[in-house]
DNA sequence: GCTGTAGACTCAGAAAGGTAGTA
DNA sequence: CTACTACCTTTCTGAGTCTACAG
């Protein structure tokens, strides 16, 4: 059911503490802050740390060379460490073996060194069933237990999980410190099984306002630094010892913060959309520019624009996965194919993209990109750059110039929004049924993902599940057959009896058959729904990539239902008009489209907040299409503010 | 200008968690 | 009614993008 809204998480966990007292129509604009600065107050509890290593107890013994031994504490955290994943593949990889055995040797003693030389005289199977065994038994325990349990997270939560940051308070993303563990690089990487080290209060630093009450680390210990620095938007950072990198403390997507940029982007990628034809021009002339530069650039920006494809950056040889994007393909990773399958001028692709994903396709390109191309990859070997006079920092220079804001990435945002708008008006049958609509938006988020190229691992019980719902569909069929029947022989009946109630036993089946090939429909798409969505991975694009205006203009703009809809907020109902206004209807200036909108959004607020743009970024930021609101995720907010939550599929 | 690097922020899929439907 | 399990959401943290700044 995608015409009714429920979902307003956004409003659980950013609250204004200072309630304004306003008008009716009355604004909220907040006050601009000047260039670069991101907050004027800042408070928090600083983070949670992990909690400390409990060592082992006697009985659950590590084994070298058939022999049961003690380790240490500090070698014996990290073993658990590995002991923990003896059945997840990356313990079998030689890599992640040899990495994690040379950290772990470094944390033992000199005595344990000496002894522990092969990692393949070691058992960790004791450890091993440990913890699966403690899992199990966290599992099991009574339900009593679990929600004691469940609210000591919450108070936990409630601690340090919230911050103020101008007089609101907003939920952090990510309040707690990363324990310590082995680290799980994606893809090949050559540095996976390294030991990540458990983060110390000394490590960490802290941000937030001169007058705010500052963070107080543990006892007995200080904290690296504590800056007041409102030009960034993290509360706390530490640099994490495998790849260097920084690690930050900051806001969940609901903040106001996250929520205006989020909007900002989609409005960066709106205005691409009124100059992207001028652009897609610009880029098809330079396919021929006397520059090579200005060539590989344009070949590149096909590329960027037509297939979705990132930026790509360099990365640093030999420390990260052997992946690549637009700007750092190689040879190796395209094929040409003067003829293929009756078409000319095919580009073939095959390379791994972010995390390792590959993206493997066949496009047909313009002429002139292959004859480029043909000219790039002339006399180079396959570990080559394709686009040697390019990167991603002169590229975006360039499109920089061409509309202010403008990158590599927002072609992503903008071809996907584009995408998913141009399907939708495709694929919806205004006269279907709501699933056969559901399907029709779930296609065109599909389409969205296929051209991100998001994909999944196919869930473990794929294909079980599958069958079970074939098994459902035929279940129905026989049931559908049986009841025609039935109606056959009461008709037949009803004709000899012409009573009262014989013609009543008529109706009965007639009803019943109807609505048993409703409930095969709905199971036939929900079939069809699963199966397309095998290995695609529909969540990303649906959190990052698509304008979440075009969804409500879809589901609320006429296309699904007509008229009247109802809002639900919490336990309250309350009733709103909104005309269809998709990106094509609404302009950056403010149209009537977007203040119907705004007015809609209004209805269903009606908890004293403005319907500022931020507040339409947040909501709509959440608002998928889900069914009515279950009892499970509805909850009450520190304010008091009842908040209907959003679930089932 | 160009290059290299640190820093800060978005976006990514896997894994964990939790609930509702089902046996 | 309870245990199981399928399925969806949330959490986690790694992997990108892009900018600022130094030399």
């Amino acid at each position: 059911n995608t015409t009714h809204l429920w979902c307003l998480r956004a409003l659980k966990y950013s609250v204004p503490i200072l309630q304004r007292a306003r008008g009716a129509g009355e604004r909220w604009e907040e006050e601009h802050y000047e260039d670069g600065v991101k907050w004027r107050f800042l408070e928090h509890k600083g983070p949670l740390f992990a909690p400390e290593y409990e060592p082992l107890t006697d009985n659950v013994r590590f084994h070298y060379n058939g022999q049961p031994m003690k380790l240490s504490a500090n070698a014996e955290e990290v073993a658990t460490f590995f002991g923990k994943m003896l059945d997840h593949e990356y313990t079998t990889n030689a890599i992640f073996r040899a990495n994690f055995f040379t950290d772990w040797r470094e944390v033992m003693t000199s005595a344990e060194r000496k002894l522990i030389t092969n990692l393949n005289k070691c058992d960790f199977q004791e450890i091993h069933t440990y913890f699966t065994e403690k899992t199990e038994a966290k599992r099991v325990q009574s339900k009593e237990v679990k929600q004691d349990l469940k609210m000591e997270q919450e108070a936990i939560a409630q601690e340090y999980g919230y911050c103020t940051m101008d007089g609101h308070r907003e939920r952090i993303a990510n309040y707690k410190i990363e324990p310590p563990g082995l680290f799980r690089g994606r893809g090949s990487h050559p540095k996976m099984g390294k030991l990540k080290n458990r983060i110390q209060p000394e490590d960490v630093i802290i941000n937030c306002s001169r007058d705010s009450k500052i963070p107080v680390p543990p006892t007995g210990h200080n904290w690296k630094e504590v800056r007041f620095d409102n030009k960034v938007t993290w509360l706390a950072s530490w640099t994490e010892n495998v790849q260097g990198a920084m690690k930050y403390i900051m806001l969940n997507p609901s903040s106001k913060l996250k929520g205006e940029k989020d909007w900002q982007k989609f409005e960066i990628a709106r205005r691409l959309k009124g100059c992207v034809d001028d652009i897609r021009a610009k880029y098809s002339a330079d396919l021929k520019s006397r520059e090579m530069k200005s060539r590989q650039r344009a070949v590149a920006l096909y590329f960027i624009d037509k297939l979705a494809l990132r930026a790509g950056n360099e990365k640093e040889e030999g420390e990260t996965a052997d992946t690549v994007g637009c700007c750092s393909l190689r040879v190796e990773h395209i094929k040409l194919h003067n003829k293929l399958n009756g078409q000319a001028c095919v580009v073939e692709f095959d390379f791994l993209g972010k995390d390792s994903i590959r993206y493997y396709n066949k496009v047909l390109v313009k002429k002139q990109v292959f004859k480029n191309l043909k000219h790039f990859m002339q006399n180079k070997d396959p570990s080559d750059d394709v686009f040697d006079r390019l990167n991603t920092h002169n590229l975006n220079k360039h499109l920089q110039e061409l509309m202010e804001g403008l990158t590599a990435k927002v072609f992503r945002t903008y071809n996907a929004s584009i995408t998913l708008q141009h399907q939708l008006e495709q694929l919806t049958d205004s006269e279907g049924s709501e699933a056969e609509k559901l399907l029709s938006y779930n296609r065109a988020n599909r389409a969205v993902a296929v051209l991100c190229n998001h994909q999944r691992t196919a869930p473990k019980s794929f294909d079980q599940s599958m069958k079970k719902i074939q098994a459902k569909i035929e279940a129905k069929k026989e049931q559908i057959d049986l009841t025609k029947s039935e109606l056959k022989s009461a008709k037949m009946y009803h004709k000899v009896k012409k009573d009262k109630k014989s013609k009543l036993v008529v109706e009965k089946k007639k009803k019943m058959v109807q609505k048993l090939e409703e409930q095969l429909t709905k199971l036939e798409v929900q079939a069809t729904d699963r199966e397309e969505n095998k290995q695609i991975a529909l969540g990303t694009s649906k959190l990052n990539y698509l304008d979440p205006r075009i969804t409500v203009a879809w589901s609320v703009g006429g296309w699904v239902r007509s008229g009247e809809i109802k809002w639900r907020v919490g336990g309250s109902e309350s009733k709103g008009m909104l005309e269809s206004s998709s990106w094509e209807a609404s302009t950056s200036t403010d149209t009537m489209g977007r203040q119907r909108e705004r007015d809609a959004l209004s209805e269903m607020l009606s908890f004293g907040w403005d319907v500022t743009p931020r507040l339409c970024g947040l909501f709509w930021r959440q608002f998928h299409c889900r069914p009515l609101p279950t009892k499970k995720y509805t909850g009450v907010d520190p304010e008091g503010v009842v908040v209907g939550g959003g679930g089932g599929g």
